[in-house]
DNA sequence: CGGAGTTTTGACTGGAATCAACTGCGGTGG
DNA sequence: CCACCGCAGTTGATTCCAGTCAAAACTCCG
């Protein structure tokens, strides 16, 4: 969840030093908290576990999945550092959450997290911010899922990896992919090989280029982009789409 | 705040006239807007219009939706009387909505519905608890379309209908189906003819029973409930009628 | 009664899943 | 050092579920 683009504009770490406190943030509101850390495979927390606690991500990649009776797996998302886990009125997660790689958490109790939020009408259009992003993040995985071919969810894919690389720094055209083909498999509603089969696809007609284990070269970006399938829609990327109205003040 | 599940509670139009002051609810907050009326099929919104307005549905069944280049479309949820529609902190809508029965919906200017959602600590909450539910079933469904086969799709949906059903009125087991095949299986990521010989088969081994042109009875509750393939899922529902049978009397 | 739209049914196709074998890399220990 | 193992990923052969194309049947209304 919350993995969705513009929450670097509010939530991303490249953001500098200068936050007066008088405008506290989400980031700033788990300041305090200690790190945790977590092996790459293990878990945070469980579907079904008591939803006690609010995290923030501070390093690493986390992926939120379900699982059906007979083991068939379902990853909903993706989360990095700066993205919010946990939020919910339900008393129980209703998704698991392990860690893709190494990394890093801090934990908020939930009761103090709705306090602080209800209290402070900085925070609160932040966090609605999120659940909106997130919302949308969650509908794109809607069309991908249920109109999508392989080709187009796996281009998709990419798109969005892309999308975070290039929101931090300008023209990095390589692009680090943490996840394994498994995990790609079980976000886009595919079986390893074929995502595989895609990918060496795409490589062998000079669309991408892999490089190393885990990373790989966007060599025709606009191709991609067509590849997609999200016919009509304009950029997403900048600025047309990501306009954010101000909500509350 | 983030009281359980308050959608019916709160939305439910049973609830007749009085409202006291000193209780606001969403629902009241739309009550003084005037009744706009659409006809089955029309639009009430496109994606890309200008986000300046939310609605609530009074009356009728509406289809959220998108649409991919080529005229693939996929419906992303249905709204019901109570329902609230439009929320979002982007500037354009990014789906349209449609009528798909006779339908009803009262509108509020989106920046005076901020500032009485920013200035009211009763009505905060019941927006946040909407939006949590949304996600909630936006998982359900990404579950439901990433990995779940044509049968156990429909089942899955056969049963959202009936408990929708069931939470307004006790021990109903004729549901009405408002939307054609064509919205079911543009729902659910599949074809027409898939729904229909989904349909089809399950009739004729007796766990539904066709009733008219929009209804149908549900005849075997349970086996429903294990087609729809929601294995380690507890009864989201709040019976405990698949349970019963295994108990030691 | 007629005609358009919706749904059902049937025959066939095709794209992704499945089953299976192989490759390549990284770590480990003899 | 390198032989061995284990795991992730690739590639190939085959299967099967849902999609496609086509036509018939049913409904709703004027």
């Amino acid at each position: 969840m919350f993995s969705e683009s513009a929450q670097t504009a509010i939530a991303g770490h490249a953001s500098g030093g200068f936050v007066p406190p008088t405008a506290p943030t989400l980031r700033s509101l788990f300041g305090r908290q200690p790190i945790e850390k977590f092996e790459a495979g293990t878990a945070i927390l469980w579907e079904g576990d008591d939803a006690s606690h609010i995290f923030e991500v501070t390093e690493g990649v986390l992926r939120v999945f379900r699982i059906l009776g007979d083991g068939r797996r379902v990853i909903t998302g993706f989360l990095y550092p700066g993205d919010i886990l946990g939020v919910s009125l339900k008393d129980r997660y209703l998704y698991s959450v392990e860690a893709v790689t190494h990394a890093q958490v801090r934990r908020f109790g939930r009761n103090r997290f709705q306090e602080e939020i209800s209290r402070s009408p900085e925070l609160r259009p932040q966090l609605f911010s999120r659940l909106c992003d997130e919302m949308a993040a969650a509908q794109d995985q809607m069309v991908l899922l249920a109109r999508k071919n392989a080709e187009e969810r796996v281009c998709s894919f990419l798109l969005l990896m892309a999308r975070r690389v290039k929101a931090d720094q300008q023209t990095t055209p390589v692009i680090e992919i943490a996840m394994t083909r498994l995990d790609m498999a079980d976000y886009l509603g595919l079986t390893i090989e074929t995502v595989s089969r895609t990918m060496t696809k795409l490589a062998s007609r000079g669309v991408i280029a892999p490089s190393g284990r885990h990373g790989l070269k966007i060599l025709k970006f606009a191709k991609l982009v067509a590849l997609a399938g999200d016919g009509d829609e304009e950029d997403k990327t900048d600025s047309n789409y990501a306009r954010r109205a101000v909500w509350p003040n």
